[in-house]
DNA sequence: CGCGTTACAGTTAGCTGTAACGCGGTGCCCTAAT
């Protein structure tokens, strides 16, 4: 029997086993292609990446195999309402008993509830695992499976928002490293990357399902002042018909656009991370419910909302990238029916993304880290260093991290620092570090470029963004404004050197991917410094097809 | 980065123009006071 028509018999019986499961635990009936596949190659071992839209199926994609499997499954989830949810759901399933560990109750009893095998799932923050005690715990329980929820995180907010996401990677190594599932509903290619890099996945699958959404129209309406982008939004949603979504930049405007609209009789609530739990629970509820239509939200607002006949996602200002914007509009027509997404744009709202990518790494503080931990030839306890340096813990963590992405640092198994470098002095490794964080910052800034790339686009904006995603889409969708306005550089061009997804070396960027192309320009992806329009006119001198030898 | 507010100089008693200043998002966690 040949190597394929073993793996095929293995798979078929993988399935049967699975589809039981499934059905038993569940009452699930059957399983979608990209959910059973993805469930074979982790019951075979294999590292999956998984990126399919909300509502797909993702969860499904760990709670059946980890039936199968002897011991626990670790779910990494970054919010606490959506570890509740998770709970919940699968304490209503014959499922093996689930418990989220985090601040809301005591940690100490829910790893007992694993350890004992009261649970078979067992949910947590990346803060929570970035314990020593906790993980090793986790260990000694032996779990069998690792799910990472919204993995997207890893790049969006590991970086400096909640920089223990960057810390994953080692405590996967740390238990074990059993078969590792990272689901996200939206990821372009090189935060596919760095989510594989960043976990330190192994040869994983990439499993990527179903990007377009047909159903949902594309449009952009441009502004000159202020006053009349939002008349336009207010006008819009105090007419559209059905439950709509709207993004804000600031707390602020949550309370100013939702007064607006409740002036126009919308049930309108405003939502942000600066109110109260209990607050914040209610408008999510009553949206859940259907008792408020309109909810204006910061980017706090989406991340667990299920309601499938959300008919319009409109955009005051455009958000940091096309993958922030592509997972909020996302929420919108889950149902199948025509949905609409709208950006009210002005140039200048690009300003306030840009200040919010600032946050430089101090330079100064990243020297310090590090000639302690140099002098303190053995180790230096975490704990203490935090104190020493009178910085914010999680803001230690960001700067740990770079000091160890610079090749300056570990970090032990039980959470002190050690001074590895031996041919680099502290000077050396904090001006590494601050060079990489500045690296990090001009993708940043250029993800920001690409919004307003889509917003200026005269091509179809279906195309801009699938490509984006790096999905060729050679034809025009028709459901677009531009593809309404019948301009003239619908259709992609083909043939030549740069076509989409091919790759490139710049004289000065070194390697890249071809992202885009439009008659005269295409956009290419480096790995050095994200995204650039290059004008085809002017390539010639620094571009060249990577040599494929 | 861009916006709104405030301070103040300049010119002359109520205003104008400019400059300086502050503000803006996402959530874990833990501790202490009720």
């Amino acid at each position: 029997m040949g190597l394929r028509t073993a793996l095929r018999a293995r798979f078929g019986r993988q399935g049967r086993r699975l589809r039981a499961a499934a059905k038993q635990r569940f009452g699930w009936h059957k399983l979608r292609p990209g959910q059973q596949e993805a469930m074979e190659h982790l019951l075979a071992g294999r590292d999956v990446l998984l990126v399919m839209p909300t509502g797909g199926g993702k969860s499904a994609v760990y709670q059946v195999p980890a039936q199968l499997l002897d011991g626990p499954t670790i779910v990494v989830s970054p919010l606490i309402a959506l570890q509740r949810d998770q709970v919940m759901g699968l304490r209503k399933a014959d499922a093996g008993g689930a418990v989220a560990v985090n601040s809301t109750s005591s940690v100490a009893a829910g790893l007992e509830q694993v350890t004992a095998g009261e649970a078979e799932f067992v949910f947590l923050s990346p803060e929570q695992l970035a314990k020593t005690d906790v993980v090793e715990r986790l260990a000694k329980a032996g779990p069998s499976l690792i799910a990472i929820d919204e993995a997207h995180c890893v790049s969006s907010w590991g970086h400096d928002f909640r920089p223990d996401y960057q810390r994953l990677g080692k405590v996967i190594k740390r238990l074990g490293h059993p078969p590792v599932v990272a689901m996200t509903a939206t990821a372009a290619p090189n935060v596919r990357e760095e989510i594989v890099r960043s976990l330190g996945l192994t040869d994983p699958v990439e499993i990527v399902r179903g990007f377009d959404r047909p159903n949902i129209s594309l449009e952009v309406r441009r502004f000159v002042r202020e006053e009349d982008k939002s008349q336009a939004l207010i006008e819009y949603a105090a007419t559209a018909g059905g439950l709509g979504l709207v993004y804000v930049a600031t707390r602020k405007e949550t309370e100013e656009y939702a007064a607006a609209l409740a002036g126009r009789g919308r049930r309108a609530g405003a939502y942000h991370g600066g109110l109260r739990t209990s607050e914040r629970t209610r408008v999510q509820e009553l949206f859940t419910a259907g008792e408020v239509d309109t909810v204006v939200a910061t980017s706090a607002f989406g991340m667990g909302i299920d309601r499938p006949d959300v008919r319009y996602v409109l955009h005051a200002a455009p958000p940091e990238s096309p993958d922030a914007y592509y997972q909020e509009i996302g929420r919108a027509g889950r149902d199948g029916a025509p949905a609409e997404a709208v950006l009210f744009y002005r140039q200048e709202d690009l300003g306030l993304r840009r200040f919010f990518v600032g946050g430089r790494a101090d330079g100064e503080a990243l020297l310090r880290v590090a000639t302690l931990a140099r002098e303190h030839a053995g180790t230096v306890p975490a704990g203490e260093l935090a104190a020493l340096l009178k910085v914010r813990p999680s803001y230690l963590t960001r700067l740990v991290n770079l000091l160890e992405q610079a090749g300056a640092l570990t970090v032990t198994d039980t959470g002190d620092l050690r001074y590895t470098a031996r041919k680099m002095t502290p000077e050396q490794a904090a001006a590494r570090a601050v060079e990489l964080d500045e690296a990090r910052h001009r993708v940043d800034d250029s993800r920001i470029d690409m919004m307003r790339g889509y917003a200026e686009t005269r091509g179809c904006r279906r195309r801009f963004l699938l490509e984006y995603f790096g999905e060729p889409y050679p034809g025009t969708c028709g459901s677009c404004d531009t593809c309404g306005d019948g301009e003239p550089s619908r259709t992609a061009p083909t043939g030549g050197p740069y076509v989409v997804q091919a790759k490139v070396t710049h004289k000065m960027w070194g390697e890249g991917t071809v992202m885009s192309r439009e008659p005269d320009r295409i956009t290419v992806l480096f790995d050095s410094v994200g995204y650039k329009t290059l004008s085809l006119g002017a390539v010639e001198d620094v571009l060249r097809p990577a040599s494929s030898s």
